[in-house]
DNA sequence: ATAGGGTTAG
């Protein structure tokens, strides 16, 4: 044996080496019978993961100047690669090298070594030893490859196979799955398709082990088809096989297809596991999947399945997301070890269902317990302060992230944006961005969602642009949100320009792209092109899901077309009987009623699934719409009975049912009603009725009376009422007083000129109507998003009148004393 | 070989 200088070893390793050779091996030690029995006492102690006792018998043998052949020294290492114990490792590894050349240049001791630093993830120990090995088996290949993927090192490991096959080196069917983990995080499937036929040719498809891990990696790259030929032709599939394919499918977003394997699963009698668990309980998230996520509990129970921390925080998860608070809760206090997931989730938990005050308390909580924030749980509590538009609450987290460096979390910039721009300050989520160095698309696209919200399209158009000149671009999403403002702020044709830009930049449209157009039709007066939208989607293969059929009914009933809504609601029959949800029944009732036909909102209101207030609501509108009092009171009354309370929307609707049949004295019951019976403050909305029917009755001494005695301030469409009745009995000084108060309230709301623009539409005076245009753009004020315009046939182009409201009657001549006093107000 | 939490659009 070629005897080497021992100052070859690598100086980096983390131990000094003698230099020292020894010679005590060489003595006729192996004739003693007690090293056979010292071999078998080390081996059985290091089963069972007793290194330290082993090492101190091998100490023993040599002071008893015993032969401590290599095999002793392979024992004990795997031995170290059971309990990944590196340190204990690292002295065996410094006595073999004291022993000479005999064992450190030993094949198998040598394998084993790299074995040893590879499976203890001391990658560069087990370079070094690799490069320096003079024969790369099988086994030292297979530990470096499985050491790069397990940290992540996926090119580094495919090379490695790739390097195996070049020096003729076969990869087993312990490397093939290694090699199949790293394509599958890489997402090459052409590189997996290759190893998929090497595996063919290599005979070792029959292995689970191989098979499963192809169905893994075709699953991991989002080609189920194949993940799915993989499964099917595994000749025993074990447990591991179908949980590799069920993820597939769940993290392909086809949780439908996750559930049908489980039930085919245990159909075929395969004990499901805490994996098998976890994932039917995410594709249960995902799909709001109440039923199937319980059985799965349910199975989990029967099964006498572990209540680990992962499944814990599965069920957790799933508790959360379908809105099963108490559930979250049960399963909450029933786990040991809670970490900062399990902590997190009950928080998000909270959040979701609005109780922020139970979430803070948590938070309190999971500190007492010694645990510390995440920038996950940052991020929840950052979402709550937007939810809640709570800027105070919102700016104080912020504080914490930077007090404790969270700044870098991309995650985090994007709550934190989002929090300003639902709390209404856009500046500061403009700054928020221009702080992050690193900017990624969804940055890009929480900036265009806060521009998007408040209809700055301006803005909005020159971030797009600027964002493409920095070489990002960009998606749907933002596609979607550039139109979105565009459309909020009533610019319809370049809406509908940038949606066919869209398509031509090779973007096509999804589900939300349509939704957005259809939706904003309907809110800027086109519901025709809102009902052409829908039947494009429909041509272009994509199915509406509840919310664009609730737009497609709201653009019916703006129609009053009792034809499409119809057509719609056969639809709904056909293709959503199982996604019946309030809105949809809500949508409906208001559809009928709308479109003429009372009789028939009256029987989808008799045939309902759901008995929620916003149903009733509805068809309390309804039957105030047609001037149908009493059974609008009836309906009132029997809220009681089903156990709901009525809502400010319940009172107005109420309220309107009197107004259109001019009953004060019932009004006056129900506004004192809902002060005494449910304890709940009238809002304005509900003054500006009883104002409107006191007006309208000649009662103007009692509605001013009403005015001055309410806790707001009087707001344009009351005072328009106001005015009306002043009008008719010639009380002009009360008109100035009005009109005074119009401006002291809100002289920047765009609202009151809007109000007068109203007016003068009814009045058909259309020059004054676009001399309040022009004030309104020189005080630089905006159209609020929803207001809705309406293009005046045969005028000139590009003037627009606002939507009159049906009851506005105000006198052109005082119409023109407001106007001068707005003017005036402005000199 | 397989499994858990937070961010953007109607």
């Amino acid at each position: 044996m070629a005897s080497l200088p021992f100052n070859t070893i690598p100086i980096n390793l983390p131990f000094s080496v003698s230099t020292k050779p020894s010679s005590k091996h060489h003595d006729d030690q192996a004739l003693n019978p007690s090293s056979s029995s010292y071999f078998h006492r080390v081996s059985s102690l290091c089963k069972n993961g007793e290194i330290k006792e082993a090492l101190s018998l091998v100490t023993e043998m040599d002071f008893r100047n015993l032969r401590i052949g290599p095999e002793i020294y392979g024992e004990i290492l795997q031995g170290c690669v059971y309990e990944r114990d590196l340190c204990t490792g690292k002295q065996i590894h410094a006595r073999i090298l004291k022993n000479g050349d005999f064992y450190a240049k030993n094949e198998y001791i040598e394998t084993k070594l790299v074995i040893f630093y590879a499976k203890c993830d001391a990658l560069e120990i087990a370079e070094v030893l690799f490069t320096k090995l003079r024969v790369r088996n099988v086994f030292s290949w297979a530990a470096i490859i499985g050491v790069k993927c397990r940290i992540g090192l996926c090119e580094g490991a495919l090379m490695g196979f790739v390097e195996m096959l070049e020096n003729e080196i076969f990869p087993d069917n312990f490397v093939v799955p290694n090699v199949c983990k790293a394509c599958g995080a890489l997402q090459w499937s052409r590189f997996g398709r290759g190893v998929h036929g090497y595996v063919v040719k290599a005979g070792l498809e029959d292995s689970v082990f191989v098979a499963s891990s192809l169905a893994d990696m075709y699953g991991k790259c989002g080609v189920l088809d194949d993940a799915r030929k993989v499964f099917d032709e595994i000749p025993e599939r074990n447990v591991v096989a179908w949980n590799a394919l069920m993820v597939g499918y769940v993290q392909n977003g086809m949780n439908e297809e996750a559930i049908r394997l489980f039930s085919d699963m245990r159909k075929e009698g395969v004990e499901p596991t805490r994996v098998t668990v976890s994932t039917c309980l995410s594709a249960s998230a995902n799909m709001g999947g109440i039923e199937e996520g319980k059985q799965s509990h349910a199975i989990a129970i029967v099964n006498g399945l572990e209540l680990d921390n992962i499944l814990g925080t599965s069920l957790l998860n799933f508790y959360c997301k379908v809105g099963l608070i108490e559930y979250a809760e049960m399963v909450f206090d029933r786990m040991v070890d809670k970490d900062v997931v399990t902590w997190n989730l009950i928080i998000s938990g909270y959040v979701q269902q609005g109780l922020v005050e139970d979430a803070i308390y948590m938070c309190q909580l999971m500190r007492l317990e010694n645990l510390k924030y995440d920038c996950v749980t940052l991020a929840t509590l950052m979402s709550a302060a937007a939810r809640t538009q709570n800027l105070k609450f919102g700016k104080e987290v912020q504080c914490y992230c930077i007090r404790h460096s969270f700044e870098s979390d991309i995650v985090l910039a994007s709550t934190v944006m989002d929090m300003y721009a639902k709390c209404g300050s856009i500046v500061d989520a403009k700054k928020v961005f221009d702080s992050t160095v690193e900017k990624d698309l969804i940055l890009w696209n929480t900036l265009h969602a806060a521009y998007a919200e408040s209809g700055l399209s301006g803005e909005a158009l020159r971030l797009f642009y600027g964002m493409q000149l920095e070489g990002v671009p960009p998606n749907v999403i933002t596609w979607n949100l550039i139109i979105l403002s565009l459309l909020r702020n009533g610019e319809v044709n370049e809406a509908k320009e940038m949606f066919l830009q869209m398509q031509s930049s090779g973007i096509s449209p999804n589900l939300i792209s349509w939704t957005t157009m259809m939706n904003g039709m309907v809110q800027n007066g086109c519901s025709e092109e809102a009902i052409l939208f829908l039947r494009r989607m429909q041509e272009s293969g994509l199915r509406p899901n509840a919310f664009s059929i609730t737009v497609a009914l709201s653009a019916s009933a703006n129609l009053a077309s009792l034809h499409i809504g119809r057509s719609i609601h056969g639809y709904i029959i056909r293709n959503l009987q199982h996604s019946f949800s309030v809105s949809i029944e809500t949508s409906l009732v208001d559809m009928y009623a709308k479109c003429g036909d009372i009789n028939k909102a009256e029987k989808v209101f008799g045939s309902k699934l759901y008995s929620e207030l916003p149903l009733y609501n509805a068809m309390i509108s309804a039957y105030a719409l047609y001037g149908n009092l009493k059974e609008a009171i009836a309906l009132y009354r029997s809220l009681e009975g089903v156990g709901l309370k009525p809502d400010n929307i319940t009172i107005t609707n109420v309220l309107s049912a009197c107004n259109h049949a001019g009953d004060i004295n019932q009004a006056f019951e129900i506004f004192t009603d809902m002060v005494s019976k449910h304890s709940t403050k009238p809002c304005l909305e509900h003054y500006g009725l009883m104002v409107d029917l006191l007006a309208s009755a000649g009662e103007t001494d009692k509605a001013l009376r009403l005015i001055e005695e309410m806790p707001y301030k009087p707001d344009a469409r009351m005072i328009q009422s106001l005015v009306a009745s002043c009008n008719k009995q010639h009380k002009t000084e009360l008109v100035d007083y009005l009109s005074k108060q119009l401006l002291e309230s809100e002289p920047e709301n765009s609202g009151n000129y809007v109000t007068i623009a109203n007016a003068y539409a009814v009045e058909g005076s259309w020059d004054e109507v676009v001399k309040m245009r022009e004030i309104m753009k020189a005080k630089g004020l905006k159209k609020k998003p929803g207001c809705s315009w309406i293009q005046i046939k045969g005028e000139e182009e590009g003037v627009h009148v606002f939507v009159a409201n049906d009851k506005t009657h105000i006198r052109i001549n005082e119409i023109q004393r407001i106007l001068a006093l707005l003017l005036y107000d402005m000199c």
